[in-house]
DNA sequence: TTGTACGCGTTATCAT
DNA sequence: ATGATAACGCGTACAA
């Protein structure tokens, strides 16, 4: 923009000259390591001001071996995954987790093909946390032995205490949401879980099992739907033809539980005096509707953050519990 | 994992003793670069798979001062951003236009702080993307001088010479979707605008007044909202308590279209019997609920594409027309 | 407390 | 066509 050539970064070389000090000390005021003056301190301290340097990533890197990047791996199909509030509010937490620490989010949309294991094993990053559904079993360990990692949920088929992970207790969760159905008085309980290759699905739907079985009910009036609002309208529809005498349902999540109602107004069925519904998340959708969803919350954002802090501990070298199981809820609406 | 140490990342140096040759001509041919002879390049790549090479990032940066990074900034509110279809879209298209480059994506969600700034000027990534209703011009400026830099939307108030942009014409695409409510008869019109600090927001609504200018009709059943269904639906209630006798509104995007046809359902009104709606975006919004909804559509995806492809035109140094102005067309379905 | 000197893994310049 | 060798900007033993 100016007539002189544009000196774009300033090198620690320069500020230690300004400050009079040599490149060493100005490194070490700069990473606060050791004992230094504090006459020094405040040199080069002014000296970095005055120059507006910003210290060079690369070279960073290259000397100490840290690249202060973490990657956001979404092994989704992209649209469905920002689609979700669910993921909105967990990338919501992870900004958040790590807005006053020095790393950076790389985002790595292509889901776990090749190229993004080859990205995260090449020393690209220092850490990753995987924010999906179904990360599969099989990308996490082969990333997971290389790199720290924080998954939203716990694995599929993994051994546990192999994986560090931030997630809910899904049966007791969807338990406790079916037995508020329970205690509305429903007799003929059905639900629609999630895909049975994700513990999200399988668990929550054992949850459900659960509830009923204690009451000592049949737990047989259940479809599978994909976590998206028309998947949850169609395996509504499915319900509905196979058991016409639903009077309730547990729907486990509320992209799912949307559709669903879709189709009951469709239908003429009125929720919740014909049908009860609950959902799960407690997204922003569960309140768009014209009938605010009964659901149980889970704690999105702060799971999002949870996993941002834990990473960062674990970069820091701390010794943490590998799982932790935020708390849920039963929020009371107008569905159910 | 194994017994032996595991070492981590073979250096080129290794590589190219592998290969017999010197590092030198090792880097040839990892970079395509000059003429290398065919039985060296048969061996160094050999002696790449073998060793399962991986160059390193941060000392190819310092060498030849590319970081191979690309910046997404998003200077809007994290959560709405993410649970806006349109940005999911946008991000989705970015990603794709991305995928076969070398470039990584950076997410700054901070918005346009002086964090991201310091971020961006900091010689951290080679170019950025701006995706959100309002990158304030203050930001752009700021940055667009030392960076290439791609935004989703026309500035509002800078010179548009000044900028790479890609956008639709909002007043052109707003008109068409005015007059078509004009087609389908509806003689009193109002609209929900977007806020009067965003390009899409003046825009559109300016393209609703020119329609209704042009059709001899007034222009002051206005009401704003900020993009969100909650936004929507508040302005359809003033507009209502306003101007009763409505007959047809055009609103400045599907979510608060959504939050309106929220608000007339409650209050007993038909559409598009009694008042037509028709949105804007033609995101997934637009089809979810139990009407239908007409709408002006916009590419996002193929927006968020354009904006990469043109960011890795100028990172390539081409030179590439400054804004790219998409298509727009009014999809017919059941509100209007 | 401060400075010297070397190393981090690559690319680029210059010979050969 | 290939190989030394010097940057690139910074951290950090080691010495002083």
């Amino acid at each position: 923009m100016t007539l002189d050539s544009r000196k774009l970064a300033p090198t620690l070389e320069e500020v230690a000259t300004a400050a009079g000090v040599s490149r060493s000390t100005a490194s070490r005021v700069i990473n606060g390591s050791s004992a230094v003056s504090p006459a020094v301190v405040a040199a080069v301290t002014s000296a970095i001001a005055e120059l507006n340097y910003i210290p060079n990533r690369a070279a960073r890197s290259l000397a100490n071996r840290q690249t202060m990047a973490i990657a956001l791996v979404v092994p989704e199909d992209t649209k469905r995954f920002f689609g979700d509030p669910y993921f909105a509010a967990i990338v919501d937490g992870i900004s958040r987790g790590l807005e006053d620490s020095d790393y950076v989010l790389n985002l790595q949309l292509a889901g776990p093909s090749q190229k993004a294991i080859r990205y995260l094993l090449g020393g690209n990053v220092d850490g990753a946390l995987v924010a999906s559904h179904h990360a599969g079993d099989h990308f996490l360990s082969a990333i997971s032995g290389s790199l720290p990692v924080v998954v939203n949920g716990r694995p599929l088929n993994l051994d546990e205490q192999d994986h560090y992970f931030v997630d809910v207790d899904n049966a007791a969760a969807a338990q406790s949401g079916t037995e508020y159905l329970l205690s509305k008085g429903r007799k003929r309980i059905g639900t629609i879980a999630g895909p049975p290759d994700m513990p999200a699905g399988v668990d929550r739907s054992a949850g459900w099992a659960t509830a009923l079985s204690e009451a000592g009910m049949p737990t047989n009036r259940l479809a599978y739907g994909d976590f998206t609002i028309g998947g949850g309208a169609s395996a509504m529809k499915t319900l509905l033809d196979t058991w016409p005498d639903l009077d309730g349902v547990f729907v486990a999540s509320d992209l799912m539980a949307v559709g669903a109602m879709g189709v009951l107004r469709d239908r003429g069925i009125s929720v919740p005096d014909e049908i009860s519904v609950v959902g799960f998340d407690d997204s922003p959708a569960a309140t768009n509707g014209e009938i605010k969803l009964t659901t149980v919350r889970q704690p999105a954002t702060e799971m999002g953050e949870k996993m941002a802090r834990m990473l960062l501990g674990l970069l820091r070298g701390e010794t943490i519990e590998r799982q932790c199981i935020m708390p849920t809820s039963v929020i009371e609406r107008d569905s159910a």
